[in-house]
DNA sequence: ACGACACATAAGCATACACTTATGTGTCGC
DNA sequence: GCGACACATAAGTGTATGCTTATGTGTCGT
């Protein structure tokens, strides 16, 4: 199921940092590495999980491997939300503006 | 952290598949065992996941336990999930509009 | 061609997870 | 009170997960 593979990659906190560096822009996995007190090999192993997730892809540049955010990943969850927009509570307005300016 | 309860309890299919039969409304342990091929154990422990993540909520009725869709752990996935606002694909449209619906 | 570098993969290991069976707790009807 | 019922908790077990060290693959500069 793609929404286990997505949720079992958010669900490790590492993993979940990784993909908010992401966030700000496309990094190496060397870079991606730096301030988490993390192996290289487990690095690696947690880019494939995320990109197996459809939540990151990855661009050879030449010894380089950049990464950056998979906006179909984050699709899935949008849509995976939605179906529950019926308990969204009211303090969620400032969420829906966000969404709104977003597609301007 | 509150994120990795968060998507710990939803990385796993059957407590989706209970969390989707919530969405639905109110339900106590026994109804959402059927359909479910899994025991009565397992169907506690999983509530108790879901309830320890802020998903779920429950109110006990007689000697059944009412179970419901707590709107604070739908909103800790928005507001997580807007962070990443810059990356939704334009075909996510529909969903904003779904949200703008909701606070009428 | 060669060593250095960036990253991936393999293998092994400790811990976490989801399940099972057995038993405990609380509420109902009689 | 007592048996039946709805659910929770305990204890044990197989498998998955995330890490480690070791090694493989591909690219760069010289």
């Amino acid at each position: 199921m793609v929404d286990t593979d997505i949720f079992k990659a958010l669900a490790d906190p590492t993993r979940r940092k990784v993909f908010e560096k992401l966030a700000g822009g496309s990094l190496n996995a060397s870079a991606l590495r730096d301030g988490l007190e993390i192996s290289q090999p487990a690095m690696s192993q947690h880019l494939a999980v995320l990109r197996a997730a459809g939540l990151v892809r990855e661009q050879r540049q030449g010894r380089f491997v950049n990464y950056e955010v998979d906006p179909d990943g984050i699709a899935s969850i949008g849509t995976w939300l939605a179906r529950y927009r019926a308990y969204w509570p009211k303090r969620i307005e400032a969420l829906s503006d966000l969404l709104k300016d977003m597609d301007q």
